[in-house]
DNA sequence: TTATTTTTAAATTTCCAAATTTGAGGTATC
DNA sequence: GATACCTCAAATTTGGAAATTTAAAAATAA
């Protein structure tokens, strides 16, 4: 999969500016992808071996995933990956509905043609990648985009915080769905996000503001359904 | 002011059991306080000496603070003191009011009987410190007691993210109510929190979801437009 | 004078070694 | 046999010195 320009500066334009912001995002990413399995302990002169970093620009990128709650930390004892629990996907899952919402409702409100163009093209972008079947490059492009696209459309709430918040949230939704991919690949049991995303845009380019939330809600709840039928089952785990 | 023992008890089992930790909590309260002021530049070398800290948890205390959006940090060019604006107020009151209404509906619909008396209780001890008219020991007192019945509030939503994003946003907005009550005391201009405690604690007492969110969303208002008449007059600031 | 380059001091960031703490396993005591 | 008390290796945490980067002042060129 070939990327645009615009996904490469926009990766450079904000590229890490220092080795604890590095570090950061590698550890960030293997969590939420899974490489660092939920609960593991994070010992620091493995990761410093692992990752070839030193003690203190781990320490803080560990410090900065214990506030995001990606990782969890008991004074002198250490770092451990957070754990995910069913209690968790629910909870995850109720407040970044109920963030995304108002950010959703406001930007329906106020959203102006170029908040509908970035929902329309990110959108668009997203439809032209496969849903992924297995982890992978496309898996990554995939994802990428998929944010982006949920991204959009709370992009004209005009509230910095709900934006960050909307954003932190769909990190920790991420590894429970990715959780999910990757415990049911083999049984084969797909859903199709495509269609519930054409359902949202849909109904936010009509405006529809009740038809938006019910077909976000919807989205969300099938995520957070699927991960919990995936974590009933952890055997299936074994297979391969 | 004395401290009842359960206070005190409370504080010493979670007393920070690291470095990091005590100077995290010291420099959280400092921002919070204005003690260190917004926009002000946060130099290692400065706060090492002025905490008597060495500098790797001092650096771990800024990057979780960065995180909590309670400092900026850009890289290679150090740490501040988030500055405050109208925007930042109205947005922090926003998306306060957004997580504390959903969690303070979920708490109203099935909280029992411990809960409503988590919500009395706090109230009582709110209402028997008086609201203070300057800085000190007094101040302290109220300010942590009205965190407490707030949070008592939404105690019985069942989210664990959403009572910790309540707790991160009322601090960011304690930040900008301590900065209002600093520069409008020699005014001699008060409001009575009093009074909006009390209404709350009816509203919600007798169930009723619609006043009690009513009379949330007015008691942060009033806040917030206070916190954005200060901020309309810096001149006072120079008043001593 | 204005713009560009060079220098330099100050500040941030990073590595690493020393100090501290934890928890497990062994030993003594009741 | 159970409990309390050491001992010690493993791991976390911390302080400071070295390396790197920034930004402002000085010098040079246009």
């Amino acid at each position: 999969m070939t990327r645009t320009a615009s996904e490469i500066d926009l990766e450079q334009r904000d590229a890490p500016r220092t080795v604890s912001e590095a570090i950061y995002r590698r550890l960030r990413s293997d969590i939420i992808w899974g490489v660092l399995v939920p609960g593991a302990p994070l010992r620091s002169d493995e990761l410093r071996r692992k990752y070839d970093v030193g003690i203190s620009p781990l320490r803080e990128a560990l410090s900065r995933l214990a506030s995001e709650r990606l990782v969890t930390s008991s004074g002198q004892r250490g770092f451990r990956v957070a754990p995910i629990g069913d209690a968790s996907v629910v909870d995850i899952t109720r407040t970044r509905l109920v963030i995304e919402c108002a950010a959703l409702e406001r930007s329906i409100e106020v959203g102006d043609v170029a908040w509908e163009t970035r929902v329309v093209a990110t959108h668009h972008a997203l439809s032209r990648v496969p849903f992924p079947t297995s982890q992978g490059a496309e898996a990554e492009v995939w994802t990428r985009r998929h944010k982006a696209f949920h991204m959009a459309l709370l992009s004209a709430c005009q509230s910095e915080w709900q934006i960050y918040l909307a954003d932190l949230l769909f990190d920790q939704a991420e590894r429970f769905r990715i959780l999910r991919a990757v415990k049911t690949a083999a049984a084969g049991r797909q859903r199709d996000p495509a269609k519930e995303h054409q359902e949202i845009v849909d109904a936010v380019l009509d405006r529809d503001l009740e038809r938006s939330i019910a077909a976000l809600r919807s989205h969300y709840r099938v995520t957070m359904e699927m991960a919990l039928e995936a974590l009933a089952s952890p055997a299936e785990e074994a297979l391969q």
